[in-house]
DNA sequence: TGCCAGGCCGGGT
DNA sequence: ACCCGGCATGGC
């Protein structure tokens, strides 16, 4: 699979390194990472701006906070009310577990920190695999939809391939790097968002044109 | 104006 | 083990 190198290399020329995940500490990342989900980025930073607006942008001080009123402050973000309650489950576990501490985060190996990430109601496989590598700083690959349409739309991968296949093919084909593995998602994201969007497709003008062959 | 955005869960086959 | 409806706002 040298293709995974070619397609990186062509994606980083074309766009830069993407400084990525945007947020300014490993909570932040976290809490991002459940109000993305199925969402627009730009609707989950107005809630991120909301929950900074009112000091609240901390495990304790969310732990101790009313579902009701977690659900009106990130109400932008859609879904606010499964929302509110995964987040209400997420900071649970990381204060009861890791008393809030991100440095305590990071010292979990890889493998029992996505399994209990995945345990944690509303956190399916991308979310844990979104805080394990960009809150905690582990070599975990993050596979979305673009990840999908991106790589099936150039014939690299059946659509039937599942989300562990993909992680799988990434992972056993490069070097467990998280600095590789925050970047190459990132630009992946980057690519899907300009010419692989699921109606408007530019796939002429995609950087990526003609890597299957 | 309808469709889409960095998913996930729970109930029904 | 899959399949599908539900969850919801803001932008183009």
């Amino acid at each position: 699979m040298k293709i995974l190198k070619e397609i990186y290399q062509r994606l980083f020329k074309h766009f830069g390194p993407q400084q990525w995940w945007p947020g300014e500490t490993p909570f932040e990342v976290m809490v991002g990472a459940i109000l993305t989900q199925n969402t627009n980025w730009s609707n989950v930073e107005k809630a991120i701006n909301n929950l900074k607006a009112e000091g609240l942008m901390d495990a304790h001080q969310l732990y101790n906070l009313d579902t009701e009123k977690l659900a009106a402050l990130i109400l932008p973000a859609g879904y606010y009310n499964i929302k509110a309650k995964r987040l209400k489950n997420l900071v649970k576990w990381f204060v009861e577990t890791y008393d809030g501490d991100a440095d305590k985060l990071s010292k979990s190996s890889l493998e029992s920190l996505r399994e209990e990430l995945l345990s944690v109601k509303g956190i399916g496989p991308e979310t844990a695999d979104s805080i394990a590598l960009y809150a905690a700083g582990k070599p975990s690959f993050v596979v979305d939809a673009y990840t999908y349409r991106i790589f099936s739309r150039h014939g690299l991968i059946p659509e039937e391939t599942t989300y562990d296949e993909i992680k799988s093919l990434f992972e056993d084909n490069l070097a467990p790097d998280v600095k590789l593995f925050n970047e190459y998602h990132a630009l992946i994201v980057r690519a899907g968002k300009e010419y692989c969007r699921k109606t408007k497709p530019l796939c002429d003008k995609c950087p990526l044109k003609g890597v299957e062959k």
